[in-house]
DNA sequence: TCTGGGGTCCTAGGACCC
DNA sequence: TCTGGGGTCCTAGGACCC
């Protein structure tokens, strides 16, 4: 509990009021593509799915684009464009399922170096307005704005416009006063939007709001709410502190209870260390232990390998080495082992995470395969890193036929 | 009709130490 | 000889986010 303050303000701990900023860019990666293909403006567009599986019809040079009809095979969307929203489609959905309600939108394969670029490119164009950023992935930022003088509406549209001559792609921006509401705010007049939530209008605004539009509320979570018959941020608000806390537990019930309030004092992280670094990969099709056995061998080497590709290229080594397996029945289980030492050669990796393959009992056809370093430590970057020889003699952790 | 890949944080139990 | 409590590390799983 805070303590009550003797002027009465409702000051955390004698902090100032804040003014912070969530841009987010519109449909990111399918506004990408349009810049690259402007004729499929105006069109349902997505984007996600694997390596293109060309059926024969690009090799000629007529470069037919797909459509969601024409997909096989496993994989999610990533982003699609407003319109292709409107049928129903949306973001993490199974392409099988996507390619039910739009069969005609157009599907393209996932560019993550341009995405990439382009991400670089409005946060720089911000950045030269704005200084203070906290970086929230590809496609999103939050920025304090509490030292500026100047109005938030005014602010927000130079941010926009910077944004746009940066890039050519439009964002929506929330401001308020912490990052929760601000994130919230940015949601609300999608696309190209602008919101700015005064103090006195939590109610008026967020209170209607279901409880999934808070950030950190998942499927689970908003289940069990909906089974309480808690459905908006205003139900939840209203909902008894320990009540809350009796359900979820004190420390996600206690959060609860602040979010519908309001209340959210993380400042923003503008330096970031990663704690884990991993690679993992869904196979095309199911693999039999046994029947694939040296094919499991070879993805599990090359996820190992290119872990200590990315530990080396961004100078960490790590103590702790884990798996992931998923298996047919999407059940997932996870194995690590700490060791005494920082590692980051692949051969190494290979090893510790072999140990760990081994404590798993594999009797199912397995669907992924992943590799993780956690308990990172920085290497002294050192000049050029000798290669790693290759091992002569791979250990095989799977079953022998 | 199934469900990608890269992350973070939280919980909970057991080991171990003081 | 018995009892206890706190702190930290390790491991596994799960929720959630972009």
């Amino acid at each position: 509990m805070l303590p009550a303050r003797a002027d009465g303000h409702c000051l955390v701990d004698g902090m100032p009021p804040r003014r912070i900023a969530h841009l987010d860019m519109d449909a990111f990666f399918a506004s990408v593509e349009l810049l690259r293909y402007p004729q499929l403006r105006g069109q349902a567009v997505a984007v996600g799915g694997r390596r293109r599986r060309t059926d024969g019809s690009s090799t000629d040079g007529a470069h037919r684009l797909a459509r969601l009809r024409d997909y096989v095979g496993r994989g999610v969307l990533t982003t699609a464009t407003y319109e292709a929203r409107a049928l129903g489609v949306s973001s993490g959905m199974g392409i099988m399922k996507a390619a039910r309600l739009a069969p005609e939108a157009i599907l393209l394969p996932a560019d993550f170096a341009a995405y990439r670029h382009y991400s670089r490119l409005f946060k720089a164009a911000v950045a030269s307005i704005v200084p203070t950023i906290e970086d929230r992935g590809i496609d999103e930022i939050y920025l304090d704005l509490s030292e500026f003088d100047e109005q938030s509406r005014p602010l927000a549209q130079s941010l926009k416009e910077a944004v746009r001559q940066a890039t050519g792609l439009s964002c929506s921006i929330g401001i308020a006063a912490n990052k929760l509401l601000a994130k919230m705010c940015s949601d609300l007049d999608k696309p190209d939007g602008l919101t700015v939530l005064a103090d006195d209008e939590l109610v008026t605004r967020i209170w209607p709001l279901p409880v999934r539009k808070i950030n950190g509320i998942g499927p689970k979570a908003g289940e069990r709410l909906q089974a309480m018959g808690v459905q908006t941020i205003g139900d939840l608000a209203r909902t008894e502190r320990h009540l809350l806390q009796q359900q979820f537990g004190a420390g996600y019930g206690a959060w609860l209870h602040d979010a519908a309030h309001g209340i959210d004092d993380r400042p923003l992280i503008t330096v970031h260390e990663p704690k884990s670094i991993s690679r993992e990969t869904t196979f095309e099709r199911d693999l039999d232990v046994r029947h694939d056995r040296q094919a499991l061998s070879e993805i599990f080497s090359e996820l190992c390998e290119r872990v200590a590709d990315d530990l080396r290229r961004q100078g960490y080594s790590g103590r702790t080495i884990g798996i992931k397996l998923r298996f047919a029945d999407f059940e997932t289980v996870t194995r690590d082992q700490t060791l005494p030492m920082a590692i980051g050669e692949a051969p190494a990796i290979r090893r510790a995470a072999g140990e760990c393959l081994r404590r798993v009992i594999l009797d199912r056809r397995l669907r992924l395969l992943g590799v993780r370093v956690s308990a990172l430590s920085t290497v002294a970057s050192s000049s050029a890193p000798a290669p790693s020889p290759r091992q002569g003699q791979l250990a095989l952790e799977f079953p022998d036929d």
